[in-house]
DNA sequence: AAAGCTGACAACCGCCACAGT
DNA sequence: CACTGTGGCGGTTGTCAGCTT
């Protein structure tokens, strides 16, 4: 008896999403959260599998993604963490807010696996491909591993996690938030190494969501929207708005900061 | 203009971990 | 403890637009 497969395979349609599937998904998930994903297709009217629905939601029309290319110092930060964490695309992810797994695991794969084999470093190892080569002929180099700051012909500076200051104890969401600074990744893996709380944290030892999704539960009429000086008439609307978010990317709308617009809404109404 | 090729990215698949029974 | 259902992850494939011949 083998395993039961995640949805029934007959009837449940394949390949790219439409328009008009995005928008149903939008609209249930807008107005009933997300709950059982098994579930979904079937309550939101799709003819899909749960699990291709929850990938269209976290991958592509959740409002907190950014659209586009990974900047310059993304990359970086992908490469810095890619060193210290291999192939664990989702916790990479969550040190990048607003960017997906599969985003960053596609990037890495048609970009900077080849810019750093262009550059004579193993993508895998990050150690380098040829010992002779620039790097370093004077140290121990069959052993010797590249560490991050030697990419820097990547990018002119780093990365580093804001919020994350010593002898403080920021919040989790704090050690999220990526700010760039010129401060160089060798001082964001000195801070790693040093701190045990975030290297921890990093290697999925202590495991907290950047962006808690499920306490995205909007209210029906919820404030958020009501509130905007054109609120949408009707949740299709909504879900319409949100799908042309996705072609020119969410931030460009303020969609990124719900927390934000939601503190601003309930400052105004203490006023 | 059409065929072939390539790169980028969306989507799928299989496996695993974990919670519930 | 075994089994089942579900969500999540990483690897892989499919699709399509743009480029080259």
């Amino acid at each position: 008896m083998g395993r039961q497969p995640c949805c029934d395979k007959l009837g449940v349609k394949k390949g790219p999403w439409t328009t008009e599937e995005d928008k149903k998904l939008i609209n249930f998930i807008l107005t009933n959260g997300q709950c059982c994903w098994r579930a979904v297709p079937k309550l939101a009217g799709l003819r899909r599998c749960g699990k291709s629905c929850r990938l269209r939601w976290t991958n592509y029309l959740r409002p907190d993604l950014k659209r586009g290319l990974l900047n310059e110092y993304e990359e970086q930060l992908v490469i810095d963490l890619h060193a210290r964490l291999g192939n664990r695309w989702s916790k990479i992810a969550a040190n990048m807010p607003g960017r997906t797994d599969n985003e960053i695991k596609n990037h890495w794969n048609t970009h900077i696996k080849k810019k750093l084999l262009k550059m004579g470093i193993d993508p895998v190892t990050h150690e380098p491909l040829q010992k002779e080569t620039e790097v370093d002929l004077t140290s121990s180099p069959s052993t010797q591993k590249l560490v991050p700051h030697e990419y820097s012909s990547l990018s002119p500076s780093a990365t580093t996690i804001q919020g994350y200051e010593e002898n403080s104890t920021p919040t989790l969401s704090e050690k999220s938030i990526i700010s760039i600074q010129d401060q160089g990744t060798e001082a964001l893996f000195e801070r790693l190494s040093e701190d045990e709380r975030l290297l921890s944290y990093l290697l999925g030892e202590d495991e907290p969501p950047l962006v808690d999704t499920s306490t995205w539960e909007l209210p029906n009429n919820g404030p958020i929207f009501n509130d905007c000086p054109d609120a949408f008439a009707s949740w299709d609307d909504c879900a319409t708005w949100l799908l042309d978010c996705q072609d020119f990317g969410v931030h460009d709308f303020g969609l990124d900061v719900f927390n934000d617009v939601e503190i601003s809404i309930i400052d105004k109404e203490d006023k």
